[in-house]
DNA sequence: TCGATGTATCGACGTCTGTCAATACGACAT
DNA sequence: ATGTCGTATTGACAGACGTCGATACATCGA
């Protein structure tokens, strides 16, 4: 979980940037897989829920999704394997937050000016 | 004036935010769908060349993305129905642009401050 | 060790999506 | 009118995705 994909831009901080610059396959490649983490709409409320909790356990999600454990389950994984999302193991737990650089960088991808 | 976010934002400003408050479901599913216009390689491409020529006729887009007429037709009409890409008609071509006042909306929604 | 609890994985199902050939539509020129 | 050219739509197909029950894995308490 929660591995950090390699960028290959120059910094960790930012990302290719469509509509600054054309897009190789390969750039285009990553920015798409990274908005397909957030192109589904319990993915994005879970990720309202922890980012607004600042850190949350998984088990704390299921209710207000309103999914099975094992749905859940395989949304945080995929925001995870985006780099989005990063999992804490605390005993028994696994506890959530918003990896807000790369969110940032994401942002980033989408600058007009 | 009113540094307090509106959760109702219907405005052409911005859309709701998941990383600053909770999304219900319907803010969810929008959201959810835009970002979905994104995920694909190929329209980000598609994009990044429209954004760096301005506007762009439909029939300079084949040749570079390397898809066929009717699979540009279809990703231009993702784009245009998720508000991204707009599509002016002059005779028997379409001159396509970026929308960026949706995309500076859409980056709204990644807000991490 | 054993049972309980939180999380991850597997297998299966229905649905959605990207792709292209074929075709239809629309606008211009002759 | 007729043909040409640019674009949109249709139909079909393969692959990807969201979902959940069943199950495996891991950790803690007794």
């Amino acid at each position: 979980m929660a591995r950090t994909p390699d960028r290959t831009s120059t910094e960790t901080e930012c990302c290719p940037r469509p509509l600054l610059e054309p897009l190789d396959e390969q750039e285009a490649d990553d920015l798409a897989s990274a908005f397909a983490a957030l192109a589904d709409p319990v993915r994005l409320r879970l990720l309202s829920i922890v980012a607004d909790a600042g850190e949350c356990c998984a088990c704390d999600l299921l209710a207000p999704l309103g999914k099975s454990q094992p749905t859940v389950s395989h949304h945080t994984k995929v925001l995870a394997d985006a780099g989005i999302l990063r999992g804490d193991k605390r005993g028994r737990w696994v506890w959530w937050s918003v990896d807000r650089r790369r969110v940032r960088a994401l942002r980033d991808a989408l600058r007009v000016t």
